[in-house]
DNA sequence: TTAGGAACTAGAGCGTGCTCTAGGTCAAGC
DNA sequence: GCTTGACCTAGAGCACGCTCTAGTTCCTAA
């Protein structure tokens, strides 16, 4: 449970965003977020909601397939602070151009493999072997 | 120019395919083909049109994240001959799902995605500031 | 015959993105 | 005080899927 004190551990984030506690601290060192991670007393991360909320983002970003690279240059862009919104944006614009190409590509494959899951289903119940991999002899 | 002798050197099936002559070589270190290639006297490679059709199958299957592992499984099972094919319609059908779960996952962060493009473009447009990240300052 | 490119093998190396280890420190409860 | 578990750093290690190297051989064409 997350109290409402706004400073959460990174055991709490870890819970919170999906990533490791490992994970976590790689993006700090990979220079990931968005300010410096602060620290107790005793040298421990004290995350805001903020940071969680900005992770939640890195998580979309990342699983659909952006490099650590171009987070990072994205987190640098928001750093350095306003005027560079149209920098951000042609990131996110080139990221999304991507995602869709993958998007495409994946249907793509989907079609060939559906192809093959249906070819397969009708040998099966036809007991027929047109179309499906058979072992070729070695010459 | 591929000739008609259905005897493809290395070279020419890494033409046909895309695949480098480099992974070429790997897969078949991986087990990935149907058959033994045989080779030439001189020890070369010689590949079948049949090989250069299951190369395409196989960049279909992989470039939709099956890894070589259940690569090399169907293959395995193809190499086996008749009567396996249950078990290689459910590898498939188990690809398909995975594959149409990898869509829906990047259709959700494309949705997220598209929804920061949209916002940082109405911020470029008017000049607000509403809705994208700004730096935040570390205690 | 000889040059040059294409192919051969075995094995090392690499980029990515974490993940884990070692050897501690910190903090809360008993 | 002491135990326990979460946390700390620095750095090594790993899984995957190629990619490249070194040193050699093959083959075609001039």
């Amino acid at each position: 449970m997350i109290r409402h004190t706004d400073a959460l551990s990174i055991g709490q984030v870890s819970e919170a965003t999906g990533l490791s506690v490992h994970a976590l601290r790689f993006f700090e060192r990979e220079g990931l977020f968005l300010r410096p991670i602060p620290r107790s007393a005793g040298g421990r991360r004290l995350y805001a909601l903020s940071d969680v909320e900005w992770l939640i983002l890195c998580n979309r970003l990342r699983d659909s397939g952006m490099p650590i690279a171009d987070l990072r240059r994205f987190a640098e862009l928001v750093r350095s602070g306003p005027g560079n919104e149209p920098e951000r944006l042609a990131l996110l614009e080139e990221h999304e151009r991507a995602v869709e190409a993958r998007i495409a590509e994946l249907n793509a494959s989907l079609a060939v493999i559906h192809a093959k899951v249906v070819t397969y289903r009708g040998h099966l119940r036809d007991g027929t072997v047109a179309g499906v991999w058979a072992p070729a002899p070695s010459p």
